[in-house]
DNA sequence: CCATAAACGAGACGGTACGTCAGGTCTTAAG
DNA sequence: CTTAAGACCTGACGTACCGTCTCGTTTATGG
């Protein structure tokens, strides 16, 4: 077993920046160990001694990139504009090339691996989730929204979303807002 | 290009039947079209001939088993119920490895392909979905239902559970309950 | 098990050819399967399909360049001229790096190898010792040999300047004519 | 460069038990640098620092080996009778797996690499290559050998087992008997 | 009712990437 | 300064599949 204290910050470094740009550039299907060492200059084998699949180090990509970014939700007061504000931008994320093809590459990862599913909850997931609960909890706070399962709650407001991006339906920044009033007010008349 | 006319239907029905039933045996990320060949006793030019990618097989596997479901959803006159029990089967058909594995692997390639995404929308998901708007369509009739976009509203209520399971998180039959109970009354108090 | 009525001549020649090129340039050392392909413009796995083992190929490429080589040793009714002439050849040989290195090569395979000894054993030694042997036979006839064991006399012959290549000893066509005297006439006064 | 006065003695001897017995057991093809230092529990610098290679770490381990073999070949007065014991005890010699693997680890390495031929002329092969032309120039001053170059006579009298062994042919006590013999008389009537 | 052209099984082929092993260099911590 | 330990870059290993390309061998009309 390795020992990280010995471990090289700049090999790691170059690995998580050639492993997300490789996923961008050149799709998923193409993304290879052998291609990410080469384009970080960096042996294989430094690669298979610090993770364990192709889905680790898109994960840990993931992290580095995301690292810095406890901004929280907004917070005007208006739940409903907030939440609309929120899902446009994650909308036009997904729309991003740049972010679109790594996300998938590391959506169809943890698609066939659990262990990977679980990193991703626990170090991905989770910590913006809570940020996202975080912002439900004030909203019930002022009686803005009923009491509820908030994982639940989240769910219901992205899990549209994610699941038209995962399929690849009609992706707009209308269809967030749709989806917003709906979770909202509900389907009932 | 090849004469329909004159395909093998066996080899045919061997080919998805492998295909399919390896997904779910050996899982995604062994899935070949070597492996394929071999347990349908067939040649792997006889799948290059008549499928463009390992996607295609798999869809129209899923198409193969598919045929005769056109049964439609339940309508007793209560949405709610109808929607809990629909959504309740879902749940448990996922959580089956039968069919959990074998959708992974033809949700991975559609995530990556566009064209067979689009395939995958007109051939298999359209039809349901066809199914479930005509379900909701009738709830509007009855007044259970707003005016609302029916395409949005199928995704607001199958979206959830569609990304629970795809990402792994806990997906239970009372998780489905809620999730239709919120997405008809919504968030709000 | 590879169906070889099916084999491509032009593959193997390219292989046999690029195998003792590369042998005879980079030498023994350098030598990878993986050059012989790269040079020979083939997959690895159509090495590995057709030979067991790099010592294999070598083999099998002093053999197809030893093919038509059946001449005989040549038969003045002089053995020890004979012997000489054929010795001062094989010394001469044995100094040109072209067939130096790939010698080494393959020798040592055969060192570490006993299956390969055994192949080389029979299909390029016995044929040339068979030639060997039949000069002997002949000069037993005409009685200008005694009646030895002949691979015992072809060893005692061939075997001192085997050795001093091998083990890079001083190997001049001199020493040559010497061991043909000595082995003749004996080191008794 | 490194100071020797400092070495490690220990280290050293460890170092070549570890190269000798390994490659007895794993055999020259599966013999490695990292596998003897972890044997000799030792780092693959120490190695690398005193040795240029995996070959002159076998030549020293068998001068190691081969300190106090000072003994001399044996003199009864018949040379003919002292030359078969020798030979046959050489024989026995490599017979025996301990050290013909090594052995032939060894070889395999002098063959491809002139320095260490020259090292193993000088330091091994010279030494008892001096006592056996001690024996035959004790031989020739009592009149049972004639008065050739000794070098040679050495490599007619031992060439013909060494080749049998390297090439795996049949390798016989009573072929030493044979060799000694026909070197002695020649192979004419 | 064959003949002939296609689809078929089989699998060799040139490739790419896999995950592993070892080579030789370099760094760290302990003595 | 040497040592044990081991991370690092490099490059080859032998294997698995890719998608293409022959090979004979069915098979199924259509002349």
């Amino acid at each position: 077993m390795p020992d990280s204290s010995r471990r090289n910050e700049n090999s790691r470094r170059a690995i998580l920046t050639a492993a997300f740009e490789l996923a961008g550039e050149v799709g998923y299907a193409k993304l290879s160990i052998e291609g990410i060492a080469a384009r970080a200059g960096v042996g294989k084998q430094t690669i298979y001694r610090w993770w364990p699949s192709k889905g680790a180090v898109l994960l840990d990509a993931f992290l580095m990139l995301s690292e810095g970014d406890g901004g929280g939700l907004p917070d005007t007061g208006d739940l409903e504009a907030d939440l609309k504000a929120v899902l446009r931008a994650t909308v036009k994320e997904l729309r991003d090339a740049r972010y679109d093809l790594p996300m998938r590459a590391l959506s169809s990862e943890i698609m066939h691996d659990p262990e990977l599913a679980r990193m991703y909850a626990e170090r991905l997931d989770e910590p913006v989730r809570e940020l996202k609960k975080e912002r439900l909890r004030k909203a019930v706070e002022v009686g803005q929204l009923s009491d509820v399962d908030l994982d639940m709650a989240v769910d219901v407001i992205w899990g549209p979303v994610t699941v038209r991006w995962m399929q690849r339906g009609p992706l707009t920044e209308e269809f967030a807002d749709r989806v917003v009033e709906t979770a909202l007010s509900g389907l009932r008349p």
